[in-house]
DNA sequence: GATTTTCCGTAAGTTTACTACATATTAACC
DNA sequence: GGTTAATATGTAGTAAACTTACGGAAAATC
C-alpha cells in the first residue's frame, strides 16, 4: 500500500501529492486520522483526499484507513531473506523460523485453487491409497502414509522407482496413486502416472504445474518450487507439502463423515498421553 | 487482536459474546463492515457493538477495524479454531492451515529461549548422532537424519525402543543422542537417556519440559504439547519439531563454518532439478 | 418476593464520509 | 495574446455513520 502511494505520486496532482507526502511521512497518524484532520494537515479540502482515495482504486476514504493499518503491521513479517556465513546464529534461526512460515503462508493462499474437495472424494471411494516420493518427499510420503492409515484406509508408501512402477503396473481402478515431487522431472513418475491412469486408476499429483508429471495427473496440486539459490536454507517447501497433506487427510474424514471420525478418536486415545 | 477477542470471550456478556463470534468467523468481512451491518449479522443493537469494542479496551468503533485489520495482515492472525463437522471443506483447509500457521509462529517466539548454540556446538565435534523418535516423532526423526547426513556428519535414525536404548548403551562420550516426544512419557527414553549420560554422552532432547525424560537431558528443547482435544485438527506441533531441527541445522552449519557448507553445496548439486 | 445489578435496545445527537455544484486555475488552440 | 476547453480545487449540503443518554427488561442477590 505504501508503496503503491509513492509509485502513484508522479501520476498526482498538486494538492493530491502533498495528501500522498503527508500520508507517507504519517502512515501511523494516518490509519486512524478523519477526513478533515489529513484535510487540514494538508492545507486542501476534504474532496481533494477523497479523490485522491479514488485515484489509488480505493472505494472511499474508509478502505484507505483499513489497508495502511494492514500494511503497516505486515511490514516485512516473514519475508524471505537468506542466511549468510556471518549471520549470528539467533539471526539465522529466525530467518529460518521466518522462511518456513512464509512458505506455510503461500501454500495458504494457494489452498484455494486446489482441487481438495475432489481428491477428498477420490479417496473416500477408494480401496487403497499410495503414496510415493523419493528423497526428502519419501519422508512425507511416509509421514502421509501413516496419517491416512489411521482413517482405516490401507495405505503403503513407495519409496523408489522401482517400487512405484510396480504399483502402478498392478494399479486397479478403485486405486489412488498419490505422487510427491517438487520439480515433477523424474521421468518414472511420468511413466507411473501414465500407467496408472491406463488401469484407471486416480493419479494425485503434488508437484510443480508445469512439469510433464503434472498434466499426466488425473488430480492436480500445483505446488511451486522456490528457487533455492542459498545452500543454508533448507527446504522449507517440504513443510507446505506436509500441511496440503494435512488439510487433505482432514477433508477426507470430513467427507467420509462419522465413522472416520470415530477411528481417528480411537487411534488417538491409543497414544494419549505418549509419544 | 483475534486472540485478544477469543480470549475475551468468556468475560462477556451473551449478545456481546455473539459478536465477538462473528467478527472471528468474518473476520476479513468485519474490518470494512459499518456498526449497523454488524449490529444486523448479530441480531442485535449498534450500542451493543459498540460496549464490546469498549470492554475490548478499543476507543471507539473504528478503533476496530483498523486493528483487526492490522492483526489480519500481521503475524499473529491465525488463530487456533477447531475444525467441526459441518464445516465446509475449504473453511476446514483454511483452519488447518492456520493451526500450522500459528504453531510455527508460536516455535518462532520460543526460539530465543532455547540452546540453539549450544546443541550446536556439542553436534559440531559429535563422531555421530543418533536421532530417536515413535510413531510420528519417528518421522521427523528420519527427516532430521536425513538433512544432517548431508553435513557429512555419520548419523542414524532409531525408531524402536530395543533400538533406543542399545545405541544408548554402546553410546560414547562423543556421541549425540537426539531424543524426539512430544510428551515424553515413554519411559524408555528417560532410560535411554540416562544410560547414554552416564556413558559420557551428550543427550539432546526435544521434549515437554515437564517430563521425566526433561530432566534427564543434557540440553533441553522445550516443547509444549497443545491439548488436541478435536479430533480433526492433525498434530500441527510435528511441522513445529520438523521447523526447529531445520534450525538447529543451519546453526550447526555455521558453527562448522566453510567445510559443512561445501558439503551442503554439494549433495544438493547433486540434485539439482530432481526430487 | 423485593431490590439491586447487569444487560440490552430505542431514540436522539454529533461527527464523518461522501456528492453535487460552483469557481478558480491551468493548458491548448486559434 | 485572447478565448475556450479542460482540469483542478473548494464550498455547501446530505445522508449515513458513530456515539451518547436514558429507560426498560432480565438476571442475580439478599
Amino acid at each position: 500500500m505504501l508503496t503503491q502511494i509513492s509509485s502513484a505520486i508522479p501520476s498526482l496532482s498538486p494538492s493530491e501529492k502533498r495528501v500522498a507526502e503527508w500520508i507517507l511521512e504519517h502512515p501511523k497518524e494516518a490509519t486512524d486520522a478523519t477526513l478533515a484532520h489529513i484535510a487540514g494537515e494538508c492545507r486542501t479540502s476534504e474532496p481533494t483526499v477523497l479523490r485522491f482515495c479514488r485515484r489509488l482504486g480505493l472505494g472511499g476514504f474508509r478502505e484507505l484507513g483499513i489497508r495502511l493499518a494492514g500494511s503497516l503491521s505486515a511490514p516485512g513479517s516473514y519475508v524471505h531473506r537468506d542466511v549468510s556465513a556471518n549471520d549470528s546464529t539467533s539471526d539465522a534461526a529466525m530467518k529460518v523460523m521466518d522462511a518456513s512460515i512464509q512458505s506455510l503462508v503461500e501454500m495458504r493462499t494457494a489452498l484455494s485453487g486446489m482441487p481438495i474437495d475432489e481428491a477428498a472424494r477420490a479417496m473416500a471411494e477408494a480401496r487403497q491409497i499410495a503414496f510415493a516420493g523419493l528423497g526428502a518427499s519419501g519422508h512425507v510420503a511416509r509421514d502421509a502414509c501413516h496419517k491416512f492409515f489411521r482413517l482405516g484406509i490401507p495405505c503403503s508408501s513407495l519409496l523408489d522407482t522401482p517400487m512405484i512402477l510396480q504399483f502402478a503396473s498392478i494399479a486397479e481402478p478403485d486405486d489412488v496413486l498419490v505422487l510427491l515431487s517438487h520439480t515433477g522431472r523424474w521421468q518414472e513418475f511420468e511413466q507411473a502416472a501414465t500407467i496408472a491412469r491406463e488401469r484407471g486408476a486416480t493419479v494425485v499429483a503434488i508437484t510443480n504445474p508445469e512439469s510433464d508429471l503434472a498434466s499426466e495427473a488425473s488430480i492436480l496440486f500445483p505446488c511451486r518450487v522456490v528457487e533455492d539459490t542459498n545452500v543454508y536454507t533448507p527446504m522449507s517447501s517440504r513443510l507446505g507439502q506436509l500441511a496440503l497433506l494435512d488439510v487433505i487427510l482432514v477433508a477426507l474424514a470430513l467427507v467420509r463423515g462419522s465413522a472416520a471420525t470415530e477411528r481417528l478418536k480411537l487411534s488417538k486415545d491409543a497414544l494419549l498421553g505418549n509419544t
